[in-house]
Formats: structure tokens, sequence, C-alpha cells
DNA sequence: TTAAATTCCTGTAAGC
DNA sequence: TGCTTACAGGAATTTA
């Protein structure tokens, strides 16, 4: 599922491939997201520049030389290519001879020019240990599911959270209250750590389907997780899942390393 | 105010 | 083998 690492790589490779370039066509599928894209951000796309491509936790920002801007979010089957696969094509743009093809099987992603209040970008220096002791402090829910919280902190998905409790040594499932000044520092560091590697390793592709690069190459965070997708942690222990899903996601953590 | 539940959707995998 | 069912999850929306 595109996360921050996952939607990092496709800005870098837009970038690469379409920064500057006049767009030509466009063409919104049938059927297209769940969420109609708005009338107003396709007006005047034609015959727009890209003079820039932006990331905002887990959106994508292409901002145009008429000024307006594309706002999209992958959902989490979402993907762009540049080649190859046409199927469960929802939108899909030319800018200077290169055709972009933002693919999303279960049409959760969503086109638009809107971008919604959000927390800190976790590799900015705004994301902070005594912000994140805020931020926490005083609510019940279980930490997780404030980590989940784009209000929070912007761009963290199930596979970075998970990991970054594992790293840090907090169950997923503890209320958020409970953890304390120098844990919520050392979460804050594990959080910037474990989304640095993945943007390094180009995301995390699981299985053979889910996550490509608008090039067509896996990401390779997969091979690197400590807990996501496995029965062992890396510590060597069984993992549990948490007695019922946090904010609907399953959880897994080490019963012996994470209190 | 906060938190939990529900909704959207379909490819994949497990179970019978 | 072939069908049915459960599951996966980001974010908006609804309910408690």
């Amino acid at each position: 599922m595109p996360e921050l690492p996952e939607v990092e790589t496709v800005r870098r490779a837009l970038e690469r491939r379409v920064l500057g370039r006049v767009i030509t066509d466009y063409e919104v599928g049938r059927p297209a997201f769940n969420r109609p894209i708005p009338a107003e951000a396709l007006r005047g796309l034609k015959g727009s520049r890209i003079t820039a491509v932006h990331r905002r936790g887990k959106y994508l920002l292409l901002h145009l030389s008429q000024g307006g801007r594309l706002v999209c979010h992958l959902g989490m089957s979402g993907s762009i290519s540049f080649s190859g696969d046409e199927g469960h094509v929802r939108f899909r743009f030319t800018a200077g001879g290169v055709t972009v093809r933002i693919h999303d099987p279960r049409r959760f992603g969503r086109v638009g020019c809107r971008l919604p209040e959000l927390g800190p970008e976790p590799l900015s220096p705004a994301f902070r240990p005594d912000s994140l002791f805020s931020a926490l402090s005083g609510r019940r829910a279980p930490v997780k599911a404030l980590l989940l919280d784009q209000a929070v902190v912007a761009g963290v998905g199930n596979i970075y959270a998970t990991e970054a409790l594992y790293r840090a040594g907090i169950r997923p499932d503890r209320p958020a209250r409970r953890v304390t000044r120098a844990e919520a520092g050392r979460l804050c560091r594990e959080i910037k750590l474990v989304l640095r590697r993945a943007i390094r390793a180009g995301g995390t592709t699981l299985n053979d389907q889910a996550f490509k690069d608008p090039e067509g190459r896996p990401g390779r965070f997969a091979l690197m997780t400590a807990v996501y997708g496995r029965e062992t942690g890396a510590c060597g222990h069984a993992l549990k899942a948490t007695a019922r899903p946090i904010a609907g996601r399953t959880s897994l953590y080490c019963p012996r390393c994470q209190a």
C-alpha cells in the first residue's frame, strides 16, 4: 500500500519524467475513482506546464503553470506507470510525450485539487519528540491509532507504524497517554529512521503484485521489515496480533520486546 | 471532544 | 477442481 516512502518514490520518478513538460491531453477512466474528479481540477489542465512535483504525506501534488494544482492520492491499491499494463486505469494524462497512468483496482484513490489538514511531515524538523509527546498526551486511543491519524503525523500507514512501534519497544495497543516523554522521543526517531530506510529501498512491495514504481520496479523494503508481514520478529521471537484490530488494521507486535 | 464503527472495492488466499 | 467466504486497508463519514 502506498505510504510515504512509496509516494516519495513515485514523486521522484514523476519529477524525472514530466517536470517542466506541458500536459497535452488527459482522460478520465470509466469508471474512475469512487469519488468523481471535480471539474475544478480538470479546468485548464490541457496546455498547463508542470512546474513542480511535490509530496505532502501520502499526497502527490503537481503544480501547474496556470496557477492550479492536481492533488493525487493512491488510496491503498493505486499505482502510477509510464508504460506497460493498461488495467484499471482511472486517470491518465500525457505530458511532453510521456503518458502517466493512475491504476487503481479498488478505486480508493482520488484526484482533485484540495488537500486536507495534515500533521507535520515526519522527515521535517517540524516533527519533533516534544510535539509528538504532546499529540499523544491525554489521549485514550491506542498509540498506533494516533500514528495512523494523518492530522497527527502525515504519511504513516500500517506498515511503517508497525515497524516504528516495534523498534521503539512500544505495544501498538498501549493507550497513547501512557507513552512517556522518553518513549515518544524514541518513537519519533524510529519513525524518521524507518521512513528514510524505506525511501532508500524504493518502498515496500509485498508479494509480487502490490506496489511498483512508475518504471515498473518493485520496492525492496519488504525484505527489510522487522515485523510487518512476518511470523517471527527480527528479535527471533514469535509475533502476536493484538486482541482486536486498531483503527481497523491488524496489528502485529512482539510480546517480549514491546511493552 | 474523542473514539469506534462503517463505508467504499476487488484481488488474493484460505476453506469446504 | 471449483465454488464461497474472509481478508486486506486509507480516509471520509456516521454513530456512540
